[in-house]
RNA sequence: GGGUCGGUACCGAAGCAGUCAAACGGGGCUGACUGUAAAUCAGCUGGCUUACGCCUUCGGGGGUGCAAAUCCCUCCCGGCCCA
């Protein structure tokens, strides 16, 4: 794996044309750059589109390639339970049982643990649960073992192994989460220097930034982490229920302390307006499932112009009676299949008599307007204008 | 013609004298989803009102009773059975 930054323009500094909140342009460090896998080149920065269970929900990996994807992410917790990595293995990795020939990212676990799991135990060994995906089964991940799996599945960019703290948590839970999280991702290190070396993907290893809304924690996380040396830094822990404010805090405190040559993942993040925010503060990765899970509820995304100005997007929910008769096009400004053969009668329609079609173009859709927010995204940082 | 069961809000269906504007489903409406358990979850769904509350409803009409969707009489409509 290997990350390099492109030259950026000039006329780097404020932009005035996207800042989010009137009276805080504050410099933007936005950063252009390619991400270089076993699988494929990736321009940064960049949206992966969740496949969880080896599936990007509704579509085909063909689907989502034409949609502009050029890698997803798949979970370690769920292959690990259903098939198993090693049916995942015997099939020949995960790219090709799936049929995925671009690059994959794998989320370790931690954050499942923390928000599904039935009972778990979360111990220095690692984490202990049941669920009854399996029948109740107790299952013990180990860092070690999550890197196993991570490796087995033939991952391109694999996740340490993290506690997600919840929020509220005190600052005392926070700093020893914290420590035994930065514990597990030097095992997981240690791990993977070990068996990467038998395996053909060339993988890259993340470290996970933790220590909540606390600023000093998030710092020493931040430098311990770095300390280790990991091929890129993500930043977790976000978006699990603190108010916005202290999420531009946290990347205000940790960004200065990741390597500018190393790619930044802000994990699980977020409406668009987020992401535009995380790429003026510096980030590079982002994956959500927004765009997919709420197309699948009927709430879509649209364009309300073609810049990134201003409130450029509406999100609407298509089942609303409003659009009964409405004959126009999804959204005007997308070039998506979806908008571009039906029309919101229709797909109001599709939702409101429960048929599959609907969740699909749907899907399509979000799916599009999140690759294409990032095009335009990685358009504006080459003029500058982000 | 006789017998019998039934007619409840948009639909289906409970309730069978007071605690009933009336359970529960469905449908409809609105909202929520941030390292995907969930094609999921939550709220509203007679009218007016922010609310307290008030008003109009349980096929129609008429009774009994302090009080009726619930009891009685009658009419209308429907299902089934017998002629």
């Amino acid at each position: 794996m290997h990350f390099q930054l492109l030259k950026q323009s000039k006329k780097q500094a404020s932009s005035p044309s996207v800042s989010l909140r009137a009276g805080s342009a504050e410099r933007s460090k936005a950063r252009r750059g390619v991400l270089t896998t076993s699988h494929g080149q990736i321009q940064t920065p960049f949206f992966m589109p969740i496949g969880t269970r080896a599936a990007v929900k509704t579509l085909t990996t063909d689907e989502v390639e034409s949609l502009g994807a050029e890698i997803i992410l798949a979970n370690t917790y769920h292959l690990y339970l259903q098939p198993g990595h090693e049916l995942v293995k015997k099939a020949g990795g995960l790219h090709q049982f799936m049929k995925w020939a671009g690059p994959i990212l794998t989320d370790s676990g931690g954050y499942q643990v923390f928000s599904l799991a039935k009972m778990r135990k979360i111990s220095e060994r690692g984490v202990e649960f049941q669920t009854d995906e399996d029948g109740g089964n107790k299952h013990l991940i180990t860092p070690e073992k999550a890197v196993e799996i991570q490796l087995a599945l033939g991952s391109d960019l694999i996740m340490v192994l993290d506690e997600c703290p919840p929020y509220p948590c005190t600052k005392k839970y926070a700093a020893e989460s914290l420590e035994m999280t930065t514990r597990w991702a030097k095992r997981c290190r240690k791990e993977f220097k070990v068996k990467s070396q038998k395996s053909k993907v060339k993988s890259g290893l993340l470290g996970i930034v933790q220590g909540s809304v606390y600023k000093d924690l998030r710092i020493k996380s931040a430098r311990q982490l770095v300390g280790l040396d990991f091929d890129g830094y993500a930043i977790g822990g976000v978006a699990v229920g603190e108010p916005r404010e202290k999420m531009k805090d946290i990347l205000k405190w940790v960004e200065p302390e990741l390597p500018k040559n190393k790619p930044r993942y802000l994990m699980g993040l977020g409406k668009p307006e987020e992401i535009l925010a995380a790429v003026r503060g510096g980030m590079d990765m982002f994956d959500c499932v927004i765009p997919t899970r709420e197309a699948r509820h009927g709430r879509l995304y649209i364009w309300t112009k073609k810049d990134l100005s201003g409130k450029f997007y509406q999100n609407i929910n298509i089942t609303n009676s409003q659009y009964k008769a409405d004959f126009k096009p999804l959204d005007k400004y997308c070039p998506c299949p979806t908008c571009q053969n039906y029309t919101r009668a229709y797909l109001r329609h599709l939702f409101n008599t429960n048929e599959i079609l609907g969740l699909r173009l749907a899907t399509i859709h979000n799916l599009a307007f999140y690759l294409d927010l990032m095009k335009k995204v990685r358009q504006g940082i080459e003029k500058g204008k982000i």
